[in-house]
DNA sequence: GTGAAAGCGCTAACAT
DNA sequence: ATGTTAGCGCTTTCAC
């Protein structure tokens, strides 16, 4: 039906048109004030009938705006990342910014990299799930007065806007809930900590309420997660350290959870019986195991809401102001996977 | 450390040189052949020191290449969308290319205002994982000379390069695993059509094989995912409907498996002793539930990988071939969810 | 109400 | 080995 053989350009318009490209770029940014009835008309005709698109990349040369906002994912597989993703561009859409991602694959050589490529596209700013180990890297960025937001993973000192969960509380909740429910022990399952500013939280949490309220020491398990053998061992150490007592695994991350759930499986314990556990990150299909595993929903849409608006202030203010901190409450869903038969 | 007041250029980089920028701009194009060594080491050190980076939308705008992909994905928050999100991202990395990403939200719509916006931004290939409504759309986009590489989803007849799933064969297959293991009823649980290829595809198959192995009439049931209390209602028929039979459920996605799989578990039905199930989608914590869940693995990383090298095929070839279905072998994990006590 | 011309930052003939 | 020049497609003074 409609054909272009060749890239058609405000120049094509203006030509079959009969004005000049100047009035097309007009009709584009719709300053209709500028034209008669009749050439706003004739050229929104012509523009269908050419089926003619104009080209971004010189608006935004000229303009200097690219309309893209560059998005880096620490682990794009964490089910996690999907949730931020989608508050991200959704939230871009409604501020006609597109969204340009890339992947760490929680590798920083890959983070700085990228950062690169991104401030090479123009974007107009940065949301950055960081891998922690770039704080440097990015202070530098600074120096290309590209706005920088960090997603759910601080850096302390706070150097840039973050909008993150208020995991330390949450942590300091959910333990008080599990000593008041009568456990005696809290082993915490984590994953490698690697300077990631949320995990280490959940450990000062972990241990401030150890320390005050339970009166124990910690007992901190770094697991990995590929390492199915190795998982099962920590946690049959877990039980051997703590005989008698009222145990509960507390999960730094979803993938923790996964993990530690799996090897108890293996091992055919029984949840709450054998072995209670609880831990951040909620998901659907946690109500489905056993009789639902208590879990600390963290809302990551919101987060990346919440970034994207920050953003969006940062892109239009006249002159900086400093830093912030937004910071959401996460919301403990209590299940079966810690209730003791009393 | 370093700073940049103000947005430079190559022509600052050519004057503090004392060069041309055609020669700075041989540098970052590589081509050493056309400089003394003194030049090199002097631009190199200059661009260090003014912490210059090329401005990609001038070049992009100059080589009608913008060095990005366009990736549409039906619903970002399906786990299966980060995996296949991965998969493309990686692979573009690879190949140097960035990837622009917008969720249509299941929102033909919203994908057709995506389409065009990417067009504008020049991307230079789409892959497109469709909501099934813009069919005729996506043929005008053919006008543009924009490669479109359809993943996951199949729009028939073929007229795009699609890399998909081999659907047909795996649902065949599972079927008649299930015939083989004892299982007389069949119950087809799906969420609404809607034009999508994959599930009309899955919907075929089921019926061939409930006529041609089974001899049973197909019997299928459409979810309403959000509606708790109308999944539990269709399980319930389709065990009113059975007595006496032995009973199992293919979910035609992971989106209704986690469905009906909450309704059992509201139910209190054990499987599968009470009701034995099956489907498509293939996830970590399917594992855990009770002796596993039975299910048809995708491969959808790898599906990513192969539609970005297709559009890299497509982006350098000459002369235009026709559209190709690229087929990836899906995998049935059997686990206790569909093992009869015998 | 409309147009001519300069220029955004870079690349690529075509010189020399 | 290096520079001159003419654009890429669009926006934006400034002039009529």
């Amino acid at each position: 039906m409609k054909k272009d053989k060749t890239k058609i350009t405000i120049v094509d318009v203006a030509k079959r048109a009969g004005v000049s490209k100047t009035t097309i770029s007009r009709y584009l940014n719709g300053k209709f004030e500028f034209m008669s009835g009749e050439s706003q008309q004739r050229i929104k005709d012509i523009i269908e009938e050419l089926n003619f698109r104009p080209n971004n990349l010189a608006r935004s040369l000229k303009s200097n705006k690219s309309g893209l906002i560059g998005v880096l994912i620490a682990d794009i597989s964490n089910p996690f990342s999907s949730v931020l993703v989608k508050g991200i561009t959704d939230c871009c859409k409604e501020y006609g910014y597109n969204v340009v991602i890339a992947n760490m694959d929680n590798d920083s050589e890959k983070e700085r990299e990228y950062i690169l490529s991104m401030i090479d596209q123009r974007v107009e700013g940065l949301i950055v799930n960081t891998t922690g180990e770039n704080n440097e890297f990015l202070k530098d960025i600074d120096s290309h007065h590209i706005p920088i937001i960090l997603a759910d993973r601080p850096i302390f000192p706070t150097l840039f806007d973050t909008v993150r969960t208020n995991d330390y509380q949450a942590t300091v909740d959910t333990m008080n809930y599990l000593a008041n429910e009568g456990f005696t022990r809290v082993g915490f399952f984590t994953e490698p900590f690697n300077n990631i500013g949320t995990r280490t939280l959940r450990r000062q949490a972990y241990r401030q309420v150890c320390s005050e309220v339970l009166h124990i020491e910690p007992q901190e398990y770094i697991i990995d997660s590929k390492d199915e053998c190795g998982v099962q061992n920590l946690v049959e150490n877990f039980l051997a350290n703590n005989p008698g007592q009222v145990n509960v695994i507390f999960t730094a991350n979803g993938v923790t959870m996964l993990s530690v759930l799996g090897a108890i499986h293996r091992m055919g314990l029984c949840i709450p019986r054998d072995i209670a556990i609880c831990g951040f990150d909620n998901w659907p299909w946690m109500e489905l195991i056993g009789s639902g595993i208590t879990a600390v929903s963290q809302p990551f849409y919101d987060v990346g809401i919440e970034c994207v608006k920050r953003m969006i202030f940062r892109v239009q203010e006249k002159t900086k102001s400093s830093p912030e901190i937004i910071e959401l409450p996460n919301q403990l869903m209590i299940r079966g996977s810690t209730k003791l038969d009393k």
